[in-house]
DNA sequence: ATGATTGTGTGC
DNA sequence: CACACAATCATA
């Protein structure tokens, strides 16, 4: 038997498989990882295929595989499936894609491990060195150099004052637990007179076998064990350990009764036989979250496993909480606070069939299983789900090839959906689930849309229109919330000498930088430098310096001032930056102890906040400017989704938009809260630009400290991807490289390419063997978003 | 990635 | 010509 194997490492040039003879009786499947012997040295190896006889006959000798690493933290077929999917679909390696699925992303690691050697010290550095490695023994040289010195430790290896060896560790060696067993009854008396031994054998001979663990527990003693084990009567063995789930106790939730429109869309998924996707258009409050668990429930009763994912913000969040109360110990919660043990735990429950449900942000999607029957993303829309480093994949588009494999369905529930995935499942590629009616009937919230420039033409220069305040007023009379959403956070966001027009930039990146009162700086929001606030301009020395713009940090002391006695807290990154402290402001201002609820995105997403009757968003347009072709998408998204947090509890909400393009479609659809008629526009402008999903997009950012090199770099890559496009009939467009929106951030200047096309399988595929793209400092990123 | 091999320059 | 260092190569 031979395997195909990929060796854990990122370079690029072993990419490639290698074949391995597997030795008799070793019980090497696809997914494997095992120790191979790798040139010189030793490495983990991924087995990516097997094979009874080598395709051809190899013009090198084959190596046998030495070991397995790990019996449980293999891969499944279905893994390694989708690893090369990436690979192929996002033009990655295929470490990097396999290393998706692992929780310790380096089964094997290497170690110089130094002891003293024969040669006498010449120094008296040396024989204090010499002396301190005899007296422990040995030990790592990393940490030896770190204490005595690097050129210290090199100099007494050369001259064998110490000797060092390489070793290996296996790091995913599968984690093994004392099992006791019955063996025989006691037919000849062995254990005449020793009654605990006695009793154990008896206790054990009714059980058959426990972990060492457990009959600790019953009052028995490892020492009393040993001895029963020593006569043969009973067996100790090893196992591999059990994982336990540790979950907070909750109260149970019992399943709801659905209403006829919630009835109908659990039967058309839950019926779903192709693995179909569907797409789950509810408006906030129309109980998603409820059909999610019913079809969760008939999954589990088919023996299948569910993967929950939720958006990074909302992991602490109400649906969580539901399924934990709902499921118990079913569930495994995801997350990267997790410690290293806690992830391989959970990782392990999964794998082995002991949880069913997983539910994480965006990585989740690569959790382990036995046999998955079902995905759902929930607010699926959201742009979380997109890795933004290398592999820069998409949640969405990993679980509907995870589910091709099983042949399950994938729920995508959102209020407002992607607008890619309307469009499928208008056509019929996807399936479309529509609910119309909010729980309770409860009407949706009263939407105004403030033109600032009138603002401004009846001399308001605040940030906060006169509506607004009114609103905010009449809120807090009536012993009600509010929330403020602003899109940008500091207190000013540039800084300006009205004599000369110099902008405080940053040192390293191309961006004005942003006045922070509370912190008393200027801070550059892309690379987090800090300045001092200028007190005269640093160009011409004048002192005309001015703050322009409002940020978040503004606004609070604005609302401080028209509305005194208001108890007003932020949330944005600034107030956020410790562990935990977003959710302490949100359960805090839940338990109603603040009355307005300040900040930026974050305050729109996923919260329930039954006490918030007013919404005012200030600048419904900031995210409309972006030079992109989701803009509009973008901007509809968080419009409906911070108007939909008004209203939420018995109140009916109020929603004031400020902006200053009231007429702009997307501004007048999102008051509408009229998601077709915002779709029905959208789609439009993209089938007539030819964005997605009309066509397949891919973004080529290149990276470089120098000006030159960076253009260098690019043009290399447009002329590889030009001369590839003309000898393929010129099937894809590919634009630029053209100067990125901020041209230089943390030193390094930024030129983009973008490429579009019908198909962009083959030129893909070409990608992966064109040497230009391949350059350090490129970066290719598949749907950009 | 990483160790081994080959190639190139430097001082005597 | 030895030696140091850089470029190149192979890993099954």
């Amino acid at each position: 038997m031979f395997a195909e194997i990929i060796i854990n490492t990122t370079a690029k040039r072993l990419q490639q498989t290698f074949s391995y003879i597997v030795p008799e009786g070793m019980a090497v499947r696809v997914g494997s990882r095992v120790l191979v012997p790798f040139g010189h040295r030793r490495e983990e190896g991924i087995v990516v295929a097997l094979q009874e006889h080598l395709a051809e006959p190899a013009d090198f000798t084959l190596k046998p595989i030495e070991g397995l690493l790990s019996t449980q933290t293999g891969f499944q077929e279905e893994m390694i499936r989708t690893a090369l999917w990436i690979r192929d679909y996002y033009v990655c390696n295929l470490s990097d894609a396999l290393r998706l699925f692992m929780i310790d992303k380096k089964g094997l690691v290497r170690r110089d491990v130094v002891s003293a050697g024969p040669a006498q010290p010449q120094t008296a550095d040396e024989a204090r060195l010499q002396t301190y490695v005899a007296g422990k023994g040995r030990c790592e040289k990393g940490a030896l150099s770190r204490r005595f010195g690097q050129d210290l430790v090199e100099k007494a290896l050369a001259s064998q004052v110490l000797t060092s060896r390489i070793c290996y560790k296996n790091q995913i060696a599968d984690k093994m637990e004392d099992w006791l067993s019955f063996a025989a009854d006691d037919t000849e008396a062995i254990l005449h007179g020793r009654r605990r031994q006695q009793e154990l054998l008896q206790a054990l001979k009714a059980k058959g076998e426990g972990p060492v663990s457990y009959w600790q527990g019953q009052g028995y003693s490892r020492n009393l064990m040993r001895r029963l084990c020593a006569t043969g009567l009973a067996c100790w063995s090893q196992r591999p350990a059990r994982t336990t789930n540790v979950l907070p106790s909750l109260a149970r939730d019992e399943a709801f009764s659905l209403t006829a429109e919630q009835q109908q869309a659990l039967k058309v998924i839950g019926s779903d036989e192709h693995g179909k996707t569907y797409v789950l258009h509810g408006i906030t409050s129309s109980g998603k979250t409820e059909i999610y668990m019913q079809l969760t429930s008939q999954a589990l009763k088919k023996g299948k496993q569910v993967v929950v994912l939720v958006p990074e913000i909302a992991l602490t969040g109400q649906i969580v909480r539901r399924f934990l109360r709902r499921f118990g110990d079913d569930v495994v919660v995801m997350h990267s606070q997790l410690s290293q043990g806690e992830k391989r735990n959970n990782w392990l429950r999964m794998q082995n069939g002991t949880s069913h449900i997983c539910i994480g942000a965006r990585s989740a999607v690569f959790a382990a299983a036995q046999s998955i029957g079902l995905f759902i993303v929930d607010e699926a829309h959201d742009s979380s789900y997109k890795q933004d480093e290398a592999p820069r994949y998409h949640a969405v588009a990993v679980a509907r090839q995870r589910a091709a494999y099983y042949g399950c369905p994938v729920v995508l529930g959102s209020a407002t959906p992607a607008l890619a995935d309307y469009y499928r499942a208008l056509q019929g590629e996807y399936v479309l689930v529509e609910l119309k009616e909010r729980v309770g009937h409860r009407p949706l919230p009263a939407v105004q849309v403030v033109d600032m420039r009138d603002e401004l033409a009846r001399g308001n220069y605040r940030v906060v229109s006169d509506a607004l305040l009114t609103l905010l007023e009449e809120t807090l009379a009536a012993r009600q919330q509010a929330i403020i959403l602003l899109n940008r956070r500091g207190f000013s966001t540039f800084v300006m000498c009205r004599k000369c027009g110099y902008v405080v930039k940053c040192d390293t990146c191309d961006v004005a930088m942003v006045y922070h009162r509370q912190a008393a700086h200027l801070r550059c929001h892309y690379c987090d430098a800090e300045k001092p606030i200028p007190t005269v301009c640093p160009s011409c020395g004048s002192k005309y310096i001015k703050f322009f713009g409002s940020g978040t940090e503004k606004v609070e002391a604005q609302l401080h001032e028209l509305l005194p006695t208001a108890r007003i807290i932020r949330l944005d990154q600034d107030t956020t930056s410790r562990k935990h402290s977003g959710d302490r402001i949100i359960e805090a201002f839940r338990r109603h102890e603040y009355d307005i609820l300040l900040g930026t995105q974050m305050v729109a997403k996923g919260h329930d906040f039954p006490g918030v009757s007013a919404v005012g968003i200030l600048s419904a347009d900031s995210l409309l400017n972006i030079p992109a072709y989701w803009a509009g998408e973008r901007t509809f998204q968080l419009l409906t989704q911070a108007a939909g947090r008004a209203g939420r509890g018995d109140i009916p909400g109020r929603v004031i938009m400020q902006t200053y393009a009231p007429d702009h479609y997307v501004i007048q659809c999102a008051a509408r809260q009229d998601y077709r008629a915002f779709y029905d526009q959208e789609v439009q402008f993209r089938k007539e630009l030819g964005y997605p999903p009309f066509q397949e997009m891919a973004k080529i950012l290149v990276q470089d400290e120098s000006e030159e090199q960076v253009w260098r770099k690019a043009n290399d890559v447009a002329a590889a991807l030009n001369s590839w496009n003309q000898d393929h009939g010129d099937e894809v467009a590919v634009i630029g490289p053209y100067e990125d929106v901020i041209k230089k951030i943390r030193n390094k200047y930024r030129v983009v390419l973008s490429l579009t096309g019908k198909d962009l399988t083959a030129i893909k595929k070409a990608m992966q063997h064109l040497p230009a793209c391949w350059q350090t400092g490129v970066i290719i990123d598949i749907d950009p978003m």
